[in-house]
DNA sequence: CGCACACTTGAACCCCCTCAACCCAAGTGG
DNA sequence: CCACTTGGGTTGAGGGGGTTCAAGTGTGCG
């Protein structure tokens, strides 16, 4: 289920990896996923001030490094690997309200509490950043802050999406919209052109459709049966006929 | 339906106001929406520049003023009135991700393209805020953009909210927490205490709540015979229980 | 081999939707 | 003044998409 058979099972689940004060100034110009997040908008010169604020810690698969309704004095922004965001209902039922991908900017909440709880679902890593040195950043540079209300609005806009799908989309249109999406997210996967990867389970996806499990499986294997897409595991998917997933996606044709 | 029986039907639906350029520096000063608004972080030396980069726009009931896919060259500050943000499926299918009130922010697209359209519900009245303008206004004005921030991420924490709810919820449930946030955003009800206001029709109700007209209905008249509220016109409720409601709401409750 | 766990498939049910009638208040015009 | 229309809201009957409950099928791992 994950690329990284090795490392998981030792790992305590939440380690703050040490980093030597020599080195300290270094690990922001090396990051793979500088270029995808917020920290971009911090020039070479000033990486070593970015540096010092964030504390890298790596979070097994499963872990929650989140939890929704407790005091949020840190903001996380994601280096590697894929994150659940949820919420819950007292009697179990689950939202999920998006995945956090390498890149993603966790903790937006001006109200001292998170408003979400965050899992990792394959190995996950982030830098996190406490309240009171984001705060110093943010004043002392004003980009950084452009940046992050770039990336809200971003999300807005997500969100709004998410909702149509929510309240107004059948449960085809629904995964076609969410195969259509996580394409453009993640296009880095080798193989084929076409292939999807799918880190989590068929649980997360129904919770984060408004669906449940066994909805989604139909609905995979109705896909299927329509060839739109193949099912080589339950991990990947190809896409066979991206034009009659697209326009589903979109609302064009529910029946058929 | 509205407040403004006399008004309304001179104006033409779209209609800048008048203002002379020896009062342009006053009208914010003398704005009742300010302090709900993101204006409220200019202080009042420096209002005249917020001033005359804002026009002062009414807009009629019924009247869409935003429209998704266009051009986004304007921000939008609604300082009277309530209006409704949607999106629309090809056959017609509609979600209303939200209601802007006095105070309200939109246009938060880093995009060049509106992501919503924006329709007045009740008379509006708002400042628009050129593209250009609002970028130089955030260059010399740090905590405009930093109450921008603050705004978009509220905005995020309730689109969560609505993300569960679409989700995940009943109608009943849905209903009780639409109500229960309509009183909260709305207290300027005169009245009684526990009077809300809704001058939005049933069709934006169950829009909003990823419903049917007729199950919003249902659901009403069903709250009603629970002795949680009263309805005495279609334009208002009285909450009865707020406690059964607050707990049905949050999820406490689906049964019974 | 056998357990565990995730996923799939089947059958019955139910909440909400669809379709349709009805109510009611506000025009509108003869 | 009343007949007619219009539009929003309510109520009723029936149907369907998705859920629930339950069993079956893999697949990895000890």
């Amino acid at each position: 289920m994950t690329n990284f058979p090795a490392a998981r099972s030792l790992a305590a689940h939440v380690r703050p990896l040490i980093i030597e004060p020599g080195h300290s100034a270094n690990h922001c110009a090396t990051c793979g996923a500088r270029g995808e997040s917020v920290c971009a908008s911090i020039d070479d010169r000033n990486l070593d001030r970015l540096a010092s604020a964030a504390i890298v810690t790596d979070v097994a698969p499963g872990k929650t490094f989140i939890s929704e309704g407790e005091p949020a004095d840190s903001f996380f922004n994601i280096t590697a690997g894929t994150a659940k965001l949820y919420k819950l209902l007292p009697d179990g039922r689950r939202q999920i309200t998006g995945f956090a991908h390498a890149g993603s900017f966790l903790g937006l909440a001006v109200s001292s509490i998170y408003a979400f709880s965050a899992e990792a679902i394959d190995n996950v890593r982030y830098c996190r950043f406490p309240r009171r040195k984001l705060q110093s950043l943010l004043d002392d540079f004003p980009a950084l802050e452009k940046r992050l209300l770039e990336t809200a609005s971003n999300e807005l806009v997500a969100a709004q999406d998410q909702m149509l799908l929510l309240g107004r989309k059948t449960a085809r249109e629904r995964l076609a919209s969410f195969l259509i999406a996580q394409k453009r997210h993640a296009l880095p996967c080798r193989h084929s052109e076409n292939r999807i990867a799918l880190p989590m389970s068929r649980a997360d996806i129904a919770d984060y459709l408004g669906l449940t499990i066994e909805t989604v499986s139909r609905t995979f294997t109705r896909l299927k049966n329509e060839q739109l897409i193949a099912v080589p595991n339950a991990t990947c998917v190809d896409v066979l006929d991206r034009e009659a997933l697209l326009s589903l996606a979109e609302g064009y044709e529910s029946g058929d």
